[in-house]
DNA sequence: GTCTATAAAGGGATAGAC
DNA sequence: GTCTATCCCTTTATAGAC
């Protein structure tokens, strides 16, 4: 497996039909089980096509990967959300977060790279550093800020962006990779963004407050 | 693909030789690149024979997978750790649950049952149930009854484990689900508890302290 | 570049002897 | 139950015409 040197290079638009093909193909049913003649099919062209542009299966695989975590990455170079309150941009930042994480599409991505990970050592960190790691450090930037502002009390920006994210993704994410839950309520959403948002701050507040309530509804 | 009915069934010696090789074969290299034959070899049986045992390719990878995961189960079923107080609790019971997620043979398990729960649909419940399922229940009534001796203050219990296993899994479990780390320095795995236990434990206490501090060096 | 047709190999599953 | 040998299908990859 090769990776592809361009990161943004103009391919041919059969190029481009094979790859939105071979996206659905491998997205959907995983690497092993995907096969070039069903990719082919759903491209609308012949397997000699396929091989005149990808140099084989692997390289077809890594490249659909590759252009995922970049339209991926380009999805999370959001705002900051600026100088709103603290609890605002955590909740809008979470629930962004977290809707991007159980869509279909990322648990999708997620799935094959975990699976495919252990033969193609590239792709897992392709796919940490194109999503997890700029969240983590957006995530990050706020959190220093609001700590130098006063609004936190912060000792470890990084630990404390781990932890957001964590409490974030909890049963939910597991859950929905794990293919137990297939769609997710409006309700669930939001408690679960609720009481992250919560937690983290009861416990990276700069002052205790005693009167802040813990429930999760809203 | 149907499920075994005996959980704890005997089986002939060269049944559970074809398991443990089936074992080692599917979780190294995953369905799809494991063939009957590699399987085979490695019991040091003829194919016929896992044939005899096995009524195919799918069932075998059931047996291992719940298997695998009776075992995990059984790992789960350790003292609650009595009457000490709550933050020893939460570090032993941390330590020991993130070490045991981050075990090579849990992380394989893991990511095979990622990989495969889109086309084996029941893999991923049997997963969740013997494994965070317990984990979550069990620290779920720790924690229940930590509050009600005053030691916590816990209105959902069930959130607030899910919220100390988000804490405790963090950056280090994702690295390592997508092959990122190869090992973990037993610093970075304590530091890693000690930062859970002490946000959970800032965000749960029952009375808000100022003193208390963030770092999470020990 | 793109197609049809085919080669070459591998893998799941089984027949029949013991 | 267990083995050897084999069937049969799928899959990757390519050759050659246009």
């Amino acid at each position: 497996m090769q990776t592809v040197a361009d990161p943004a290079a103009q391919r041919s638009p059969k190029a481009e039909q094979v790859l939105d093909a071979a996206a659905g193909v491998f997205l959907e049913q995983g690497f092993g089980a995907a096969s070039m003649d069903a990719i082919a099919q759903a491209a609308g062209v012949s397997k000699a096509t396929v091989y005149a542009h990808f140099a084989g299966k692997d390289a077809l695989f890594a490249a659909i990967i590759e252009r995922a975590c970049a339209r991926h990455a380009a999805l999370l170079a959001g705002s900051d959300g600026g100088d709103a309150d603290v609890e605002s941009v955590l909740r809008s930042v979470g629930s962004d977060f977290l809707g991007l994480l159980l869509t279909p599409q990322t648990l999708a991505i997620f799935r094959v790279v975990v699976a495919e990970s252990a033969r193609f050592p590239a792709l897992g960190r392709i796919f940490f550093e194109s999503g997890p790691r700029r969240v983590l450090g957006r995530l990050e930037g706020f959190l220093r800020s609001a700590a130098d502002r006063g609004q936190l009390r912060v000792d470890d920006p990084h630990r404390a962006a781990e932890h957001f994210l964590g409490l974030l993704k909890g049963e939910l994410h597991l859950k929905m990779v794990l293919g137990i839950a297939e769609e997710v309520s409006a309700q669930a959403f939001d408690a679960t963004v609720e009481a992250a948002v919560s937690t983290f701050l009861r416990a990276y507040a700069p002052q205790p407050s005693t009167t802040e309530t813990q429930s999760a509804s809203r």
